[in-house]
DNA sequence: AGTATATATCGGAAATTAGCGAAATATCAT
DNA sequence: ATGATATTTCGCTAATTTCCGATATATACT
């Protein structure tokens, strides 16, 4: 159980970086598919699968699979860390992290076909325009 | 007194390294100068004082100087912060981290010039033989 | 099978960070 | 002032991280 200090240090910097926290943030709303989530932060899909994998990796967010989405998750467990716990609780006052998390209830209400096939996979669509 | 999600990332970035993160367990003590970090740790001053550099431009420790002794203690206001806090809480529990409190122990019951005089202050001394 | 779509991985250039000895700065002691 | 000592800054290389388009993989639909 005795955690290891390279443990720790891998899981904050997990979470030192601005798309992976922005994207952690999203994920307390509920579980969210990476199409959602680049849609609701305007960045490639590329770039929000690999956040997410560092986040899996250190152990935050678990993947379900339903067919070709996978929706990804804060690890309950995780949820109870003092550490990350303490995070949120900064998270939550953070204007960016608010704007984006209500982004995100906007897109959600969306159906998922409809959102994902408009997320800009690699062509670089308008990237520069991306205002929040 | 809204935080920015680059001030958030900033702090978070601070913590995210082994030696840094030492250093702001062992500042849960009580205040310690440079050279008594730097001897507990049995790391070269200058890493020691870079470390405390970056945890004071975070905003996490504050220094009081006394003649040619710097010490550095952590700040009160950041002890209160959510994330601070939880950070702390799980760092109590690594053993290494358990470690080097217990050291900086001992280190603190001495006094400061019997320990200054002995830490390597750039002379490869023994660097090699640092063994916790 | 073929097409479309969702996600993951790869490649690789640019930027950032780490680490530490050497040198600089600051303060005390004589 | 001279020397000793505490701390910071500098120089600089190596290692790591970031970012994103291109490519690969996986699943669904027809």
């Amino acid at each position: 159980m005795a955690e290891e200090l390279r443990t720790l240090v891998e899981r904050l910097k997990a979470v030192s970086h601005p798309l992976r926290l922005r994207v952690l943030s999203l994920l307390e709303l509920g579980e969210l598919c990476n199409c959602q989530i680049a849609e609701t932060l305007q960045v490639p899909a590329s770039s929000v699968s690999e956040a997410l994998r560092e986040l899996r990796r250190a152990g935050f967010v678990a993947e379900r699979k339903d067919g070709r989405w996978v929706f990804m998750s804060l690890v309950s467990r995780e949820l109870a860390s003092p550490f990350l716990k303490g995070l949120l609780e900064e998270a939550a006052a953070v204007p960016e992290l608010q704007q984006d998390r209500a982004r995100a209830l906007a897109v959600r209400a969306l159906a998922i076909p409809v959102v994902c096939s408009k997320v800009q996979r690699d062509a670089p669509t308008e990237r520069e325009a991306a205002r929040v």
